[in-house]
DNA sequence: GATGAATGAGTTTTCATTCAT
DNA sequence: GATGAATGAAAACTCATTCAT
């Protein structure tokens, strides 16, 4: 993993040309950006890139491997800190747009152009997103056995629905150019969640009512099996 | 709008290579597309795609623009059946599922090329995808009107929060290849949002707690003026 | 075999990049020779050189079999003429050389070109080659059948030892820049080879010794199974 | 020649270059190597080949030039034991194809990259192939003062005629991969040039006709001044 | 309007050669 | 002398677009 010199160490023109990519993928989409804006924005040779990277795709895959493996690892340690399924969940939507927030020209690369449907792409995609994916549905299976998240719905529905949600806003703060303060709707994203998942024994947090409280519609959700699994 | 005639009608050729491209996009990505693909896939020559497009960028457009007017009619049609916020949000949920799973290949198209971050699609994203968004923004807007949901979540965060987990859930089952029954999802995913979303009101039909009812968390939420708004 | 249009005819384009390119290749060799020389010399942009062949390779491969096929054609329509294989041997000798007289540059691709190692054009050649190396092959078959050459020398041999003195001869006329008469020398070779081959018979009308004639040296050549065969 | 030290000794680096070149020009032909595989292939730096080297064409120069040098002196020391043209001729055959036999990578080298036209081979082709050839013009002319050989035929044809036939099996021995046993064919090409060139003299022990022996048709072959020389 | 052959600008990639260490 | 990372010129090839028919 990485490029690393005969020392074992990472180069260092490794990793200025990896940067260098994500700036220039974030600011032109793959497609359009040219192996030599690269070469330029890392200040070396066209050549050079050919040393460290097999090839063009070589690169955007490296990025997300590289970095993808970064992420996890910054998202297990913070997850490992949280004592239940609710506190953990709104950690990593905490670390998830403070992630960005602070790698906003990553983001864009992760969540603009990996979305691309290159065949290469698809098959790398399944491959590192479902470990990140799979984050989210350890808390949320977790959640369902401590008795905060509701069981009738199927995991893998439920981990997308978190991710699609978080994608979304970060998609719209990185087009926006950062202009709005993307962690003011940590709070926000995880409350909808956990009101969305959450068992009557987390919503008597919120509800008042003395009603007799009806079955929830969701009761009668019946999820057969071979279902959503990318 | 579309290709005209003198009559005004439009063209069947025009729409046989509109399909094309849906179809081809669909399979290979649009960079990976070639415009003599689209116009063997359409059974015309390659210079008759220049009679109908400017250019291969005006194709894509033109599917983004072709297909979301008839999309957004759509909507707007089966939205006004709904009496409230509530059963409109059900129904969106529903007709947007129903109309990818009808259209498995446009919904390629719209979720994973639309997704590039071309410039010229940036700003075309914008305008149509705005009218789109508006459609939920508009629903939560009734809602919170309604007293169904709640009003300490800006519109703007909502709607794309709701279109940014369906989206999830529609990609995922893009790149399943259809495998499974999108509309299996339609009700849960209903249900998630109006829970996360909303009021006490709507709540209680689901909580049967008789405790008095702690403040919500999310009563603490303050959103500042200039925040979210692509 | 060539490329034709619609009417099945041969294009007038194609033929016109495959005389280009035997004269670029002639002149500067394969791998010295650059596309965009052939598209120069032929008058056409150098794409239209991917219309009409795979690629560069693909030019040399079918000069190879357009000029090859052509080639043989001639050399088995003369040969017919011939009554034995004594007078076929003599045509042989003067169809290819007055051939390649007639065609320097072709000469030159196929003597110094198809000459390369690369792997591919290795079992082209093969292919191509072997039923060139037949037509002398055939003549000596015959030959021997009607008593006029050796029994005792594999044809395979001879036909390789013909084909090799010959097309040293013309090597040395094309590197010369055709500054001899290549023409001059089509007797004395098919003199070389009709003697060197001759078996008594023939050679009866060369030497006038009255000796005993003691048995030639190549009685004793016993050639085994197994051996030369390209 | 060559590339000495201070001592004027040739130094153990420059040799462990020239034999990996060998190797790898016959396993992938000149255009085709890489400088890096010649360096992998000695054991040395890519940049070490430059201390010995020019450049890439010098590689190949060198090795034509210092394996002639070495064949030539090999051939002088066989040739100058021999007592007559005849059995010059023989040794000749001999210790070629002998040689070729014992150095096939350098065979493959020799007979298939020299063959190539770049401009600066063509220059060195000449300058040393000619003093090959010329042993075997040397021969020849010995042989025709002897009253072996034919005094009708221009040895700078005879030459290349001996030098083609012989080629050309060596370069069929060399693209078989060496299945058969060259020397067997030792004999049999040596009788067939001297057949072909002899005269009466040497016929006599060929031929037991008591014939009269009409004039040879080559009687009458007259090459005029100005013909093939390279 | 329709065609599709032709165009040539634009890109990736290779690899001989250099030169700081 | 030896190294091998870096260079960047050079070349094959692609494909959106044009335009004569």
């Amino acid at each position: 993993m990485g490029h690393k010199n005969s020392n074992g160490k990472r180069t260092e023109k490794y990793e200025k040309i990896l940067d260098a990519a994500v700036k220039v993928f974030a600011k032109k989409g793959f497609y359009q950006s040219r192996v030599s804006d690269i070469a330029r924005e890392a200040g070396v040779a066209d050549g050079t890139i050919y040393i460290y990277f097999k090839n063009k795709d070589d690169i955007l895959i490296s990025i997300f491997e590289e970095k993808m493996r970064i992420a996890i690892s910054i998202f297990q340690q913070e997850l490992a800190q949280g004592e239940n399924a609710l506190s953990k969940l709104r950690r990593f939507v905490h670390v998830h747009l403070d992630l960005f927030r602070q790698n906003p020209e990553l983001a864009a690369v992760l969540q603009v152009e990996l979305r691309q449907s290159s065949r290469f792409m698809k098959e790398y995609k399944k491959v590192e997103l479902k470990r990140f994916l799979d984050l989210i549905g350890d808390i949320v299976k977790q959640g369902q056995e401590e008795g905060f998240f509701r069981k009738d719905l199927p995991v893998s529905l439920v981990k997308r629905f978190v991710f699609g949600a978080l994608d979304e806003i970060i998609s719209t703060w990185v087009s926006s150019g950062g202009k709005f303060n993307l962690m003011d709707y940590a709070d926000a994203l995880s409350d909808l969640f956990i009101r969305g998942l959450g068992t009557v024994k987390v919503l008597e947090g919120v509800v008042d009512s003395s009603g007799e409280g009806g079955v929830p519609e969701s009761a009668s959700l019946d999820f057969k099996e071979g279902g959503m699994e990318l």
